[in-house]
RNA sequence: GGAUGGAUUCCCGAGUGGCCAAAGGGGACAGACUGUAAAUCUGCUGCAAAUUGCUUCGGUGGUUCGAAUCCACCUCCAUCCA
């Protein structure tokens, strides 16, 4: 099977500018390709990461990847897709958060010699001057057009500013340049950047006469046609300081019967004819396909140990409400009064809830177990001792765990 | 620069002097049912020493016994005109 088969086969693929010269430059390993990241926060997450598989699988295959960090597009923020203009980002925050990038990159992709690339849009982007960028690069876009752009369209109602307009137009020099440096013929991205790497291979056709290409990869979306990748309090990260890895896990266990196949399909490198074989499983079978959804995952993103632990803990827990892999809590001697800590402290402690009042309610609710207990007091009180040696177990609603140790 | 409309809690959105911690919906959270899924039903959703107290309706000042609500100035946003 081809690449390019198996990225069809996997539901990757999403528009492609032309299909057939695409199929052959990359099943011959005659690309040489860039993706786009914007260094908008100090982690990569699960959009990211479906990049980066791309990127793997295109260079086992025998094509260049060039990984460029977006540090001076972030100084301007993409508002494809967005309905409000992004915070804009001090210089430093964005020198950071490339660091951060080019570490967690380099686990995912070999950059030895010759094999990729990675570049930073900041060198070329920061020292251009105005008036010459007009008249090389503004002269050849129509305003009329871009207006029409889909990733503008949210924007038409709410307001763009002229910043953010210019978003396009700096990714599409980017393009040019690449292709001028480093012979990059194509660029892959996220479906939401369509437009803008359209406006790439535009401008390379007027500027310089050639061809280049652009494909998009599916957007990842979950049955309700949200974002995957993303909880109440942000995104899934690929940073275990940010994400642990058992949370990371236990977000994969969680997807909803009708994501998992697709996840696996486009997620893992699972063989197909494996897949296939899954796509049989229903009910509660499905079960099963998730927990390898989220082993797999793990193992690619936190390593094979780190997988194993996060599988282990999460059956355990889940049996018997009991497990060696637990996020812990070590409380010091501030969480007591005369050496007792009620209820409410331990869950305010544990950050299982955000204030006394939220841990109140949960309480009152039911929704709180301490060793498998149910409490229903929120009177209730712990002493010190109790909390030595093993601890305790706390519990708040089905899912959230912590082990809850004092220590003096 | 001018005219008009607007800014309310996580989001949308009602409220135009006291009955307002602020309707309704969405989301989130918890409970029941389940399979760590979905759907459904119920509860809940500012903070705290919790039948009470405190802080909140873009910002600052003012009027008033009392302001999300009235007045002044300011900031930001949208639409139309230039």
């Amino acid at each position: 099977m081809t690449v390019f088969e198996e990225l069809k086969a996997r539901g990757l693929l999403a528009q492609l500018t032309d299909e057939e010269e695409i199929k052959e430059l990359i099943n011959n390993g005659k690309a040489t390709f860039y993706i786009g990241f914007d260094p908008t926060a100090d982690s990569l997450h699960v959009g990211h990461f479906m990049a980066l598989c791309l990127m793997k699988r295109l260079q086992m295959a025998g094509n260049k990847p060039i990984a460029l960090i977006g540090g001076g597009t972030a100084m301007i923020g993409d508002p494809s897709g967005r309905s409000d203009m992004r915070t804009m980002m001090t210089q430093e925050t964005i020198q950071h958060n490339c660091d951060c990038f080019k570490e967690q990159m380099s686990k995912f992709i070999d950059f030895s010699e010759g094999k990729a690339m990675m570049v930073n849009n900041a060198d070329w982007l920061l020292d251009l001057n105005y008036i010459d960028v007009l008249r090389e690069v503004g002269a050849h876009f129509s305003v009329n057009r871009m207006l029409t752009a889909e990733c503008y369209k949210q924007r038409m109602e709410k307001g763009l500013s002229f910043l953010e307009f210019n978003y396009m137009i700096m990714q599409s020099y980017d393009f040019y340049v690449l292709y001028q440096k480093y012979g990059c013929n194509m660029q892959f991205g996220g479906d939401d950047q369509w437009s803008n790497m359209l406006g790439g291979t535009e401008l390379i056709r007027r500027k310089l006469g050639k061809d280049a290409y652009a494909m998009t990869i599916t957007l990842l979306l979950n049955s309700e046609g949200k974002k995957m990748g993303k909880t109440q309090k942000g995104a899934v990260w690929l940073d275990p300081n940010k994400t642990s890895p058992f949370e990371f896990f236990q977000y994969w266990r969680n997807v909803a019967d009708a994501d998992v196949l697709k996840c696996i399909r486009m997620l893992t490198f699972l063989p197909l004819e494996q897949i296939d074989e899954m796509d049989h499983w229903e009910g509660s079978e499905l079960n099963k396909a998730k927990e390898i959804l989220a082993f797999e995952l793990t193992k690619l993103v936190h390593g094979e140990e780190e997988a194993k632990k996060a599988l282990e803990g999460a059956k355990a827990l889940f049996s018997s409400g009991n497990a060696e892999e637990m996020p812990t809590v070590v409380l010091t001697e501030e969480s007591f009064t005369e050496g007792k800590a009620d209820i409410l402290t331990l869950l305010t402690a544990s950050g299982l809830v955000n204030s006394r009042s939220e841990g109140r309610r949960a309480v009152e609710q039911g929704g709180v177990a301490v060793n498998g207990e149910k409490v229903t007091d929120i009177k209730a009180v712990f002493q010190k001792d109790q909390l030595g040696g093993e601890g305790i177990v706390l519990k708040r609603g089905k899912k959230n765990f912590k082990k809850i140790i004092y220590r003096s």
